[in-house]
RNA sequence: GGGCAUUUAGCUCAGUUGGUAGAGCAUCUCGUUUACACCGAGGCGGUCGGAAGUUCAAGUCUUUCAAUGCCCACCA
């Protein structure tokens, strides 16, 4: 295997990170090293991606959560599994149609409608060819290790069809029905409308105050004969079918107790038709708005809608679709407005939304009691800024009920489990307050809904008869032009002459399906292969999803429902929620907002592997926001310490390597040895310390990644190479300690190559590209067995991305002489050391001699064999216990229980030594008097535990020993 | 309106079962020492958002208040 030119051939002082990363991808896709393979015996992992919209492009959260994927997929890749990391894009009906639209209209100046249907979507299926796989090559930049050889589609022919599927498999099972519900309409587009196409525009709405006429029936003596409602819309009033007030609302209690008693017995009366209306109660109402009594309007309000399916009210359209009044029996014909001049009479039938309100609040006269205004906004649609009117429709719903019941009964079974916890709350909240889920949607871009339908009315028989007809009968109504319509739902129509229902499916209709469909063709096609059959069963039901958590009900409940429904079984087991990326300050990011940062930005800045180590520190357990730590550079780009810090990471491990070549060089030729056949008599302290601290290393790793803490590996990872590794053993292995250097070098090597192993999920580019530099410069032929997962083709075992992941602590390591422990000891004599010579200004062209004075024999035996440690890293010409009299001035500092001696004759002078020592003792003087008083005070002394008392008892000893140390050198230094 | 989260050093955040607070960055000081100045070493810096409670002991548990942010719903 080739390793990358610009860093094998010349190691330079800085690492590199575009050239090596672009290298390594090139790499790993040219010889699908990431395509998905199946070995019988061997352990199955797998994720599907959640699909990005096609014609999206990689922002903070896909990056965030591609890294979580990709470190979990490559961790157990390591870990020797077969991996499926499945992923795709996702058509995304609405968003992408308008894409589209938008740019048939800069560039042609053309609608959609200009073009016709067909030519439409012949035109958003070309488009997605040119731009949808955008966000693909994107994710190759991050360092992703999906199978990029299955890229699935939710509109290709597989899936296409698996949706039209599922929908007939719902609608034969019964629980599909077709139903009433308020849309978005355009009057003057006579189209419905999503949230998306609407724009808001804040604006000051007159609230008008009307008298309605009550009644009651039969005849009661009630306080007040008529209620005032509040509305913004008078002209819808004869549609109102009811009139709603709190039951809590006092100013009504009479009302209140007659409709408890007797609902429907009182009666309010529209103006000017006079139409009996039922007063309900409703506790959704607002006391302390309008009036506290709200005109029930089904037909025209999506709330009032809301309120008429509870109470059972029927609706009347009173408005045409270009939102004018229409001729109807609900609509008097004229009303009488009031003038100057004496009485006007006004035709109502046809007018226009705006003019009928004008006409109406004139000829209410006194039943108009009061206007008032108050800002509200108003929905606008975006491309003729006409204001949106609430449209009763025909809609497509799935029944929920049971499908909600399964689920909920799957997930208290511990069929699957919410990481965070936290988050089985939302799901299990929406999942047992569900109303029907409206799947139809009157756009062109996306799966037409596969209902077909004829006429089927039979000659001669009258309205009512086919009414009553409709009744007995499913899957068939009457519609506008008193036609008997019948329907089925099919792939393909059974006639020629049947026609298709125009609207498509919700686009989380057909990615809840993602889990399994995406399993079940490897390339999207109608016939499904033996392999095919196999992945599926291998990967199926798949082990993680990652996601975000404003998608929850969207789309992973979604998910759940219709596996367990088609697959009978759950899409996955673990559900990751992770974190939302924030801008700086703490908001949400938006393109539109123009606070999005490019993660893309930040690869090139600062490296994909440096940008990996921030994803992976925000991981997935932590808070549910995280800010990005960055900020605006004058130029407008940004730029972040942390990522930096990271940057200079990748630097330092690269540095690390250089040197590490550089020592395993020196004294002829070196040859790794597999660890069970190291010298183990030959470990110094520092060997002992260093495999010490890597094996808890390895464990904290693993069982961090046992409950997804990323956050754990990275910091920890991160810890040991800069500090451990780098700052502590490879400038003890600088000294040369012990006799035999040869085992030195083993450790040596060994730790960085564990370390680039451990790390691989991570920065997966510089791992790669050190650890082939390591290959092809010495011969790992004997340790290649304790290092290389089995049973691969060489193709994959000469990548890391195959090795094996340190997952245990060998058999061959144990500190029996506490070593590591002693190493400790060592370190901080070292520390203490330093820091007298920086307090007391003592250059480090100065050495210092030390005198010991101990009494524990592991300590003496450890500053016995770390000598010459010592001696290098303190700057130090003599190290040996302290003789009966030293000459004065001497500084002194204890490390443990033993005391060190540091002779200062002319280098300093006394009184500066004095107020050393003095800042050690009242720092000391704090924490002696904390554990005295609490050892002072009878209620610990009782309540406490035993081991608690004995512990405080002895550290407090052991810091009034150091204080009477610090104490007697000051006496004797005057 | 409902839900969730956050509040610890100047900044960004750790802090496992309650035992008296840590890291990085920034800042200050010292240092060109044969991997790395994208470096090393050392220092300064905190009544853990407020209040109350439980406890011998609270950053940690309970209650409550406040601020900030996010998600969902709603707005006659």
């Amino acid at each position: 295997m080739s390793t990358s030119q610009t860093q094998n051939s010349d190691k330079t002082k800085h690492y590199s990170p575009s050239e090596v990363e672009s290298f390594w991808t090139d790499h790993w896709l040219s010889n699908n090293l990431f395509n998905c393979q199946i070995h019988p015996h061997k352990e199955k992992f797998s994720i599907v991606l959640p699909p990005p919209n096609v014609t999206g492009e990689l922002h903070m959260g896909h990056a965030l959560g591609g890294t979580i994927q990709d470190i979990l997929i490559r961790y157990n890749r390591m870990l020797g599994k077969d991996v499926l990391w499945q992923i795709g894009t996702d058509h995304a009906g609405i968003g992408t149609q308008i894409v589209v639209e938008k740019d048939l209209k800069k560039q042609e100046s053309k609608t959609k409608e200009d073009l016709g249907r067909h030519e439409f979507i012949k035109r958003t299926q070309a488009w997605k060819e040119s731009y949808g796989n955008k966000i693909i090559e994107q994710m190759k930049l991050m360092g992703f290790s999906p199978d990029y050889s299955r890229i699935r589609y939710t509109m290709d022919d597989h899936y296409a069809h698996s949706v039209q599927s599922a929908f007939i498999k719902y609608f034969d099972s019964g629980l599909i029905y077709k139903g009433k519900r308020i849309t978005n309409w355009c009057p003057h587009c006579l189209t419905s409308l999503s949230d998306l196409e609407i724009e808001k525009e804040q604006i000051n709405k007159k609230l008008y105050k009307i008298r309605y006429k009550l009644k009651t029936q039969p005849a009661n003596k009630i306080t007040q004969d008529f209620i005032v409602v509040a509305t913004t819309r008078p002209e819808t009033m004869f549609g109102d079918t009811a009139v709603a007030i709190n039951p809590e609302d006092s100013r009504f209690s009479d009302l209140i107790n007659l409709i408890r008693s007797q609902p429907g017995s009182v009666l309010a009366l529209i103006p000017f038709s006079n139409k009996e209306i039922p007063v309900i109660l409703d506790e959704h109402v607002k006391m302390d708005f309008g009036t506290g009594a709200l005109k029930v309007t089904p037909a025209h309000d999506a709330n009032d809608f809301e309120i008429a399916l509870r109470h059972n009210l029927p609706s009347a359209v009173i408005l045409d679709k270009t939102a004018k009044l229409k001729s109807c029996p609900e609509v008097p014909e004229i009303i009488n407005i009031k003038t100057e001049e004496g009485f006007v009479t006004q035709s109502l039938t046809g007018l226009d939304r705006y003019k009928a309100r004008d006409y109406i609040i004139q000829a209410l006269g006194d039943d108009l009691l009061a206007t008032e205004e108050y800002a509200q906004e108003k929905d606008l649609h975006d491309r003729c800024n006409t204001e949106i009117e609430p449209y009763l429709s025909n809609q497509w719903y799935v029944s929920m009920s049971e499908l909600a019941k399964v689920s909920l009964s799957a997930f208290d079974s511990g069929r699957f489990k919410f990481v965070p916890e936290r988050y089985s709350g939302i799901f299990k909240n929406w999942l047992s307050e569900i109303k029907d889920w409206c799947i139809s949607r009157q756009i062109w871009w996306g799966h037409q809904i596969p209902v077909f339908y004829y006429d089927d009315t039979p000659a001669n028989t009258s309205v009512q008869e086919l009414h009553q007809l409709v009744k007995s009968q499913n899957n068939c109504f009457i519609d506008d032009n008193d036609r008997l319509i019948r329907y089925y739902a099919s792939q393909s129509p059974r006639d020629p002459a049947h026609y298709q229902d125009p609207d498509v499916l919700d686009t989380w209709f057909s990615s809840a399906l993602w889990p399994f469909e995406t399993l079940k063709s490897e390339h999207g096609s109608l016939n499904s292969s033996d392999w095919d059959k196999k992945v599926y069963q291998s990967f199926y039901p798949t082990s993680v999803l990652a996601t975000a958590r404003e998608i929850i009900n969207l789309w992973v409940t979604r998910m759940i429902f219709s596996s367990l429904f088609f697959e009978q079984d759950i899409p996955f087991r673990d559900i990751l929620i992770h974190p939302v990326v924030q801008t700086p300050d703490g908001k949400r990011m938006s393109k539109s907002k123009g606070n999005a940062i490019d993660p893309l930005e930040m690869i090139a800045k600062y490296g994909a592997d440096a940008s990996r180590m921030w994803y992976a520190s925000v991981g997935v357990i932590s808070n549910q926001d995280v800010k990005f730590p960055g900020q605006k550079d004058k130029d407008k780009s940004w730029t972040s310490d942390t990522f930096e810090q990271y940057k200079k990471f990748a630097n330092k491990l690269f540095n690390a390597f250089k040197f590490t070549c550089l020592k395993l060089n020196e004294d002829g030729s070196f040859i790794p040895q597999a660890p069970e056949n190291w010298d183990k008599s030959k470990f110094n302290l520092a060997d002992t310390w260093i495999l010490n601290k890597f094996f808890v290393l390895v464990t904290t790793v693993n069982q961090a990644f046992e409950i997804y803490d990323l956050s754990s590996v990275q910091k920890s990872i991160y810890e040991f190479i800069w500090f451990d590794f780098c700052d502590w053993y490879i400038e003890a292995v600088k000294v040369k300690q012990g006799a035999d250097f040869n085992t030195q070098k083993q450790i040596l090597f060994y730790i960085l190559e564990a370390s680039l192993r451990l790390l691989h999920p991570i920065m997966p580019f510089i791992t790669e590209e050190i650890w082939q530099n390591l290959k092809s410069s010495f011969d790992f032929s004997n340790i290649s067995d304790s290092i290389i997962n089995k049973d691969l083709d060489t193709k994959y075992s000469s990548s890391i991305c195959f090795a094996k992941y340190p997952n245990s602590c060998p058999a061959f390591f144990e500190d029996n002489n506490n070593f590591a422990e002693k190493m400790e000891f060592i370190l901080g004599i070292i520390s203490q050391l330093r820091n007298t010579r920086q307090s007391l200004g003592i250059s480090w062209a100065n050495q210092l001699d030390i005198y010991y004075e101990t009494q524990n024999p592991g300590h003496r035996s450890a500053l016995e064999s770390a000598q010459a440690f010592v001696q290098e890293m303190g700057k130090v010409a003599k190290l040996s216990p302290k003789p009966e009299h030293l000459a004065r001035p001497l500084n002194v500092f204890v490390v443990e229980s033993s005391k060190f001696y540091v002779p200062l004759l002319n280098l300093v002078d006394i009184e500066k030594i004095k107020s050393g020592i003095n800042l050690k003792i009242t720092k000391l003087d704090k924490d002696i008097l904390g554990l005295e008083s609490r050892l002072n005070s009878p209620n610990f002394i009782q309540n406490a535990s035993k081991e608690k008392i004995i512990e405080t008892k002895a550290s407090l000893e052991q810091l009034l020993a150091q204080k009477q140390t610090y104490l007697d050198e000051i006496t004797a230094l005057i």
